[in-house]
DNA sequence: TACTGTCCACCAAACAGTTGGTTGAACGGT
DNA sequence: ACCGTTCAACCAACTGTTTGGTGGACAGTA
C-alpha cells in the first residue's frame, strides 16, 4: 500500500519535470515510467489514462504553491510579504511555474484542466481582494480593489518565466502601491 | 513566383492558427498542408523542415506587433498610448499572444528560438527604457527605469491570456505609475 | 512546327520510428 | 485460491521525412 502510493508519487514528480523540461510538446509516457524504473504499461495501472496523469501533476503542482498568504499583518506588509515570497519561488523553483504556464496554455483548450486551474486562482484572487479592501478600509492606500488584483496577478503571471528580473519587478509594484494611490 | 509566396504565406497562416487553437502539443503537418490544399510532402517544398515552419511562424507573429510605440507625446501619454494599444490588440487579436506565449514556453528549450525571441524583445525594452528616462527628466515621475521596464513587460505578458481583464490591469498601472513615484 | 532538355509544383507510396493503450501470462504475498 | 503487481509482446494509428515519378510551363534548337 505504500508502495504504491510511493511509486504514484515518483510517477507524478518524474512527469512533471518531464513537463518543465521538455513542456507537453514531449511529454510522453514512455520515458516517465523508465524513470520510476517500470515499464509503460504498469504505469497505466497507477494513471488509466494519459491525461489522468496530467490531472495529477496539476494537483502536484497547486498543493506546492499553496499557502504564501498570512493574517497576521498590516495590508502593506501583507503585499510585501505575498510577493517576496512568491518572487523567491519563482527564482528557487522556476520550473513550479514553467509547468504552471503549461498548464494555463492548455487549460485554453481542455475544459477539464480550465475549472481546476479556475478553481485554484479563486483562492489566490479572494485573499488578494481581502487585502486590498483592508488595505482600503485603514486609509493605507485607495485603489480599485479588482483592477489592483488582477495587476498584481498578471505582474506575477508575467515574470513566471524570467526568474531573473523577479525581485526587481515585485519590489517596484510594492512600491508603486505604497507612494500613490489610484482609484 | 507569386504563386509560390502566396502558398508560402497561406502555409504560414495555417500554421499559425493551429498552433493558437491546439498548441504545439497537437501542431502536426498533415493538416497544415491539408488546408493549404496540398499534400503534406508537397509542404516540404515550402519549408525544409518542421523547425524552418516554425520559425516562419515566429517572424510573421512579429511583424505583426511592431510599431506601437511613437515619438511625438510627453512620457506619460506616451505610456498610455502604448498600453492601451497592446491592451486592445489583445482583445482584438488574442490569437497572436497565445502563440506568443507557446513561443516564449518554447524559447526555454530551443537556443535558436529563444535569439529570435530575445532580439524582439530586445527593441520593445529600449523604446521602454527611453520612455521612463525621458519622465524621469522631465520630472513627470521619479522612478526606477529597469525595474519600471521590467513591471511593463511583465504585466503585458502576465495579461496575454487573459483578454478580458486587458483594459482593467493597463488602466491600474498607468494610474499607479501616474499618481506617485519610486526609485 | 516539332523535338529536346530543364525546371518546378505536386502527389502517392513508402520509410523507420514512435505513440497511447491492451492483453495474457507470470510472480510474490496472504 | 486469490489478489495486486509486473512485464513482454502486441496493436492500430500516427509521426516527420524521403523517394520515385507525373505533368505542365518555358526556352533553345533543328
Amino acid at each position: 500500500m505504500a508502495d504504491h502510493v510511493d511509486r504514484r508519487q515518483a510517477l507524478i514528480r518524474a512527469a512533471f519535470s518531464a513537463i518543465a523540461e521538455r513542456g507537453f510538446e514531449g511529454f510522453r509516457l514512455r520515458p516517465i515510467a523508465a524513470s520510476a524504473g517500470i515499464d509503460h504499461s504498469t504505469l497505466h495501472h497507477y494513471f488509466a489514462t494519459k491525461e489522468d496523469l496530467i490531472a495529477a501533476v496539476l494537483e502536484h503542482v497547486t498543493s506546492q504553491l499553496e499557502g504564501t498568504m498570512r493574517t497576521d499583518m498590516e495590508p502593506a506588509a501583507r503585499l510585501r510579504h505575498h510577493l517576496d515570497a512568491i518572487a523567491a519561488a519563482i527564482v528557487e523553483r522556476p520550473e513550479l511555474f514553467v509547468v504552471l504556464d503549461e498548464l494555463d496554455l492548455r487549460a485554453r483548450r481542455d475544459p477539464t484542466m480550465a475549472v481546476d486551474v479556475r478553481r485554484d486562482e479563486q483562492g489566490w484572487r479572494a485573499a488578494l481582494s481581502a487585502l486590498f479592501e483592508e488595505g482600503n478600509e485603514q486609509r493605507a492606500w485607495s485603489v480599485d480593489v479588482d483592477a489592483s488584483v488582477e495587476l498584481v496577478i498578471a505582474t506575477l503571471k508575467g515574470i513566471r518565466l524570467h526568474p531573473d528580473t523577479a525581485a526587481a519587478v515585485v519590489r517596484q509594484l510594492c512600491d508603486l502601491f505604497s507612494s500613490g494611490d489610484a482609484s
